[in-house]
DNA sequence: CCCGCGTTTGAAAGCGCTTCCCGGAAATCG
DNA sequence: CGATTTCCGGGAAGCGCTTTCAAACGCGGG
């Protein structure tokens, strides 16, 4: 007893619609429309295919279905790294709003690799995928722009649509380095520093810019109030920490740090700590993503906030509306917020 | 400049392996050949081929190839949810092998329940994907071995194969309880609450066990040292810091808690905070799982850690595996490993 | 010059499914 | 009761690809 028939190790042996025609002694075509157009076929004749499918266990062959044109139940993502939390959670906002719409979800970690995103983007493009939602690599958005025109519609997920004719999401990076910024002024810090990753990374490069317009706007001097350091490769807690020293070093010491994401700010946090340094008596530092953990840190962290599910959510939203018939290709903007917690406080007087 | 033609607005009009037949002045088993056996057609003619799909855009049909029987380059993967950390590193793993493989990932997040588990199996099992990954909602396995008797294979994620006919990569929970348990004993605690979740999930059944075990081995009386106290959903970092207070009514107190996962850890962290209760001074606080900001904590969290990354990529290689000739389904065991940190200390004296 | 061999190429079948179109049966109406 | 309409089910084509089999081609030796 528990023991398989003998012949069942061939896998893939599937039963087909027309093992199930036999065994109803009905056509194919009829299977067919018991599965797509249940109302069309008499409800005895119905009741009787349904029994032939449970009986011989038949399973749906997708591959057939998409072949003979049926829209693709599949959209694909790029992530720059699904196992960073900001990036997971956003792919939870894509993963629940596509299986409200009957979809799945292939994900792919680009790990910032434009040769790793384009595998990806050709293996997704063969499978008929219904869309891609990229968070791009480089900078470069052509090839992304060719593959849309090719008939695979692409959602640009944090990133501007900067001119391409493609629906993106983006979360406005200016205005979060801005109240950031704005933030520390208003405490009285006059020496601020940014740290930064790689040049390259146009949302980094987007904070830098709204911190640099905030100083600018309270009336003063960019150059001397803020100094911006970057963070090397790989960006881990570790190397975060290591940074802490280039920060001490410059002169005049600055009051405050701007970290371009929550684990630079974690490993500030740590290194400060570790060398003496009472944040935020001595130093505030912000934080920028607010990840799950930014609240339970000590102390507190004070973030900018992301509306990372949401952007998720909004950018899947954009991906099914792309075959609507007379779609039209648009950009989705979110603000981000400051939250304030308590590793910032007012500029420490005296000293 | 910069204008689309006007006619393409079509989607999913690509050019077929017909087209490029046509363009090259060959017939279509020679493309097929060019794709699939190059050292099989002359130079001279390949190149003519390989100039003509490029000039027609030719994206092979993925579709097409899978309905004439080649394997798929899909696995899917099944978590409870991808945007905790844990099984958001968990899928990393599985995702990185799987791209070695040539292999893209379908990931879902079931959040426990049954029939969003089933919903998932269903249509991947329809897209024919190459095998599918499940950390199981339920503890039912019977619908995972009939699906794996249907031809898909099937690998349990963190789970055990408990007399399955499966494929499971698990860890061992029992020790891991065990060695939180033996560490807190060691530090001289004789009074420990273990804070668990429904009681219907497996591994914290086991972890439980596994304190038990270790509190009898001591020569103690386990239902004077030990306080089984249940996290309620969801199992955020508010609900489990105000089950602190359930905690600290225990009479009399105990001097150390272990945490089913370090999220429960942090609500722990952060309540006794709160109510001023020193950690570790007054209370030892033991996490599960070793997530990325549990050694940023303050204090920092000793926990035990969980293989997570290791745990999908050998879940992933028992997927690959599954498609040889004579494979027998196997077990891969991971035990975890305690890490101690700030905050554990051995238990105040007097008092 | 012809034959035979090895090398390349082409024609055709069919994977499982959907869909169009038509025949036959049942139902409705005059 | 015959004619018209309605409804249901079947036949067949074909989506894009791979693969088998045989034909065609080119070359060197007899």
């Amino acid at each position: 007893m528990g023991q398989d028939e003998g012949d069942s190790s061939q896998r893939s042996r599937r039963a087909s619609i027309r093992q199930v025609a036999a065994a109803a002694r009905v056509s194919t075509s009829t299977v067919s429309n018991v599965l797509n157009n249940p109302d069309v076929v008499a409800t005895s004749t119905r009741r009787r295919v349904e029994d032939a499918m449970a009986e011989v266990g038949y399973v749906r062959n997708g591959a057939a279905r998409q072949l003979r044109g049926a829209p693709s139940t599949i959209a694909g993502c790029l992530l720059l790294d699904t196992a960073n939390p900001f990036f997971a959670e956003v792919s939870r906002g894509i993963e629940d709003r596509l299986t409200e719409a009957g979809c799945l979800l292939i994900v792919g970690s680009t790990d910032s690799r434009a040769t790793q995103e384009n595998t990806y983007l050709r293996m997704m493009e063969e499978l008929g995928v219904r869309g891609i939602l990229v968070n791009p690599a480089g900078s470069r958005l052509d090839r992304l722009v060719r593959l849309s025109g090719r008939g695979t519609p692409v959602v640009l997920v944090d990133h501007p649509r900067a001119g391409a004719d493609l629906c993106a999401v983006a979360v406005d990076d200016v205005h979060g380095g801005g109240v950031a910024a704005d933030h520390l002024l208003a405490l009285g810090h006059r020496r601020i520093a940014f740290l930064g990753g790689r040049a390259g990374v146009r949302s980094l490069r987007d904070r830098a810019e709204g911190v640099r317009r905030s100083i600018a706007r309270a009336g003063l001097d960019v150059s001397s109030a803020l100094v911006e350091i970057a963070v090397p490769e790989p960006c881990t807690v570790e190397v975060a920490d290591s940074v802490v020293d280039q920060v001490l070093a410059v002169s005049p010491r600055p009051t405050a740090v701007i970290c371009f994401n929550d684990v630079v700010a974690l490993g500030q946090l740590r290194g400060l700590r570790r060398r003496g340094i009472p944040v935020p008596g001595q130093m505030s530092v912000i934080g920028y993503d607010d990840v799950q953990f930014a609240e339970q840190l000590s102390p507190a962290l004070t973030t900018v906030r992301q509306p990372k599910y949401q952007l998720g959510r909004a950018a899947a939203e954009l991906l099914l509306a792309e075959d609507r018939p007379g779609h039209q290709h648009q950009e989705i903007r979110f603000t981000p917020e400051l939250v304030v917690r308590a590793s910032t406080a007012p500029v420490a007087t005296g000293g």
